[in-house]
DNA sequence: CGAGTATTTGATGCAGTTCAACGCTCGTGG
DNA sequence: CCACGAGCGTTGAACTGCATCAAATACTCG
């Protein structure tokens, strides 16, 4: 059983992504969160329509959100990565409206529900932290339904591989152009709304066109602009934001 | 230019769809509130890529909210009803991530962005609402994907159908069956990420199918359960929620 | 090595797109 | 008062991007 990190000695914390607030801070989080927990690969982290009594951010790993419907289908929400806070909807809403599932082993630091509203109501500015954390994953969410909406295939897994890439080049997961990438073309094939054969027919095009290869859980970009262009999005990574 | 609604007298806050919350309350969202905003249909209330200096709650009428691509593609992401808050995006993240356009003449509660800190900070059990509200709208966000994504065109127009009326209805907009509904095809067409030829003929088969018809302005509902059972979603309507 | 899981490839079919044309309503101006 | 055009809805016909079906090839782990 390896020790909690310290919040003022987390490695998230540090990097540029996530926005640095005072020290006294850090203190107000360390004192709400309750401990660390770690899950094997595959596990269950939150179900939709459950009310859980813990609230989590993500230390070390890589997971999905997905909900699904009655009969089978199963929409990929967002990729999860270190620093995401999970379970906000169950503590807002009473219940969570959709499941998190650890593709990895993942390390997260546990809050406790019980504790949410004290600690919302003390610390204000924690408190607007979460609710811009609230509106970082709304404006995702409104991206990824514009790429569904309006992008044919190649598009989508143009913006989708650029998006994750991006995303962990913030947090420093890459080495050189290589990205770790710990999910099936299933996974991939439920984000986008496409099928799994038409996914891989997708992931050979873009190898063809020399813009991004997948294979043995890393994705290499050869022409993260080519990606960028192709998919019509702007080419600035994520803006920094908030850590819990 | 009439008088301003005062919030006591909000005729939105005395429906079952929001939650009541003490007078006192009320007073400190009155004092927030700077006053009120009306504006004819077709009017830009928002802009993607703008840093706008107020926030706003609607009373009255309907609009939509919007992303567009560079290309011209554009994505309906959400219908916007009286009760919901908007810009709240720009407050948070710098600027707007999507567009708000009035699809009918619309009244809108008007609050300083520049006051928004304070009133945050000094009222926690509001702040801790507006988090929720973009819980909400989170949560309407994850199942529009799931739509998008998984359901076929007459399962996603059954779906947005019936999340129109029961909306409307919670707001009590609806007489009988009819509900309004002051969008054009188009617009329909964009948020379900259909051409506008197709949404046309979906909506035929949905009226020859005798689950819901669409004709000046308003949609006659002729089996609500009959569109639920084809969207494959759970019948019951909007959950309580506040009201800034 | 064998069973189960994931990726890859080819062949066929269809849901939804695109193109084209027509009708209806309403506002505008001669 | 009617002619005209713009905007929206409707319908038919042809095309295509993606789904579905089927099967072979890799990879993983007892």
């Amino acid at each position: 059983m390896p020790t909690p990190t310290p919040c003022h000695a987390c490695p998230l914390r540090r990097l540029d992504l996530f926005v640095t607030i005072p020290d006294g801070e850090v203190d107000a989080i360390q004192d709400f969160k309750a401990g660390e927990m770690h899950v094997e690969a595959g596990t269950q982290i939150l179900m939709e329509g459950t009310r859980n009594p813990q609230i989590y951010t993500v230390l070390r790993g890589m997971g999905l959100r997905y909900k699904t419907i009655e009969d089978g289908r199963r929409q990929v929400i967002n990729f999860v990565f270190p620093g995401d806070f999970i379970g906000l909807q169950s503590t807002m809403m009473g219940e969570m409206k959709h499941s998190i599932e650890a593709s990895t082993a993942m390390t997260l630091c546990v809050f406790e529900r019980g504790e949410f509203w004290s600690f919302f109501r003390d610390h204000p500015e924690r408190a607007f932290d979460i609710t811009w954390l609230a509106a970082v994953q709304e404006h995702f969410l409104g991206e990824a339904l514009t790429s569904v909406g309006q992008r044919n295939a190649l598009e989508r897994m143009a913006w989708a591989i650029a998006k994750i890439v991006l995303r962990a080049q913030a947090l420093g997961l890459t080495a050189g152009n290589r990205c770790p990438l710990p999910y099936k073309q299933q996974d991939i094939a439920d984000a986008l709304g496409l099928s799994l054969v038409h996914t891989n027919k997708t992931l050979a095009k873009l190898r063809d066109r020399q813009l991004a290869s997948w294979s043995n859980g890393a994705i290499q970009v050869h022409d993260m602009e080519g990606l960028v262009k192709l998919a019509k999005m702007d080419l600035h990574g994520p803006e920094p934001r908030p850590l819990i």
